[in-house]
DNA sequence: TCATTTTCTGGAATCAATCAAGTTACTGAG
DNA sequence: CTCAGTAACTTGATTGATTCCAGAAAATGA
């Protein structure tokens, strides 16, 4: 896990001004990957205190911008953030409760798929999402 | 194309009633593949007249979970629906102006991909979607 | 120190989508 | 064909994540 003056060091390297908002939601986004705006809130509140929504919204879009977060959304979830960048990894996401689990991309590169007829698109990612039921829901169901 | 008694009898068998807000919204989708809700309103509207939207989206919906229609709701934007279904083809969106193209699943059958790790998810779909530059997008840049 | 950026306050607005309650109309049984 | 039961539609309100606003205060970095 890294520590705040990596934090630091990330935000400097990105060109952004070092703010304890700013660490806050960076340390949050790395220690609860796929997690979404309000739970990154609670955390950065229980972490600096009194911090403005709008604050929190505002780190996570210039965060994102800068290419030090990712910002995910699958159907039916609000948006989620994770820290894991530049791996061009994919993600399962569970039917039943909306868990999200990282999946390793096998190529690493993007777009690591080729389109069967890219329609004259210039393609750089293919983003892919599994979906399923995890194992805690297989689980469940059974019963 | 499919008639008006095509699509009656798409929503027999899909034991859905009869309805002339499901019929128009089932062509609006044929011949706009890949519409919005809004887009979808419109053109059932010209149809029939007076259509209230949450007829529209009711109707969406059931037929949605009828499998008569997909939804699809890339990043970034409303949902979408196209009423090609059961081909688990694939997407291809432009970062510019959003617009959305078919693209063959080589493989055709669900999930067109395997996990490198599945974290012991029981996976029946791989939704891909390439993200890139039209050509319209593409040429308008380099201008 | 000073100019600039960021955050705070605290609302208010957006906009897709959903909910709720009452009315209409489709359909299968008779 | 008729009719009742229920699914579907209408109308109007509401939700909920996210964004916008605007002025004041605080923090940053040169
Ligand atoms: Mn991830
Ligand atoms: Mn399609
Ligand atoms: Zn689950
Ligand atoms: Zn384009």
């Amino acid at each position: 896990m890294p520590t705040a003056s990596d934090f630091q060091r990330m935000l400097r390297e990105a060109s952004l001004r070092v703010t304890s908002p700013r660490i806050a939601v960076l340390s949050a986004v790395h220690a609860h990957p796929h997690a979404d705006t309000d739970s990154i809130l609670g955390v950065v509140r229980a972490d600096l205190g009194a911090v403005s929504h709008q604050a929190v919204y505002d780190v996570l879009r210039a965060l994102t911008a800068a290419g030090l977060l990712r910002r995910i959304e699958p159907q039916g979830s609000v948006a989620r953030y994770e820290a894991r960048v530049g791996d061009n990894h994919h993600h399962v996401v569970c039917r039943s409760c909306g868990v999200i689990a990282d999946v390793d991309c096998a190529v690493g590169l993007t777009p690591c798929l080729t389109a069967s007829d890219d329609h004259g698109f210039t393609i750089d990612e293919a983003e892919v999402i599994y979906w399923g039921t995890c194992p805690g829901c297989t689980t469940a169901t059974s019963l």
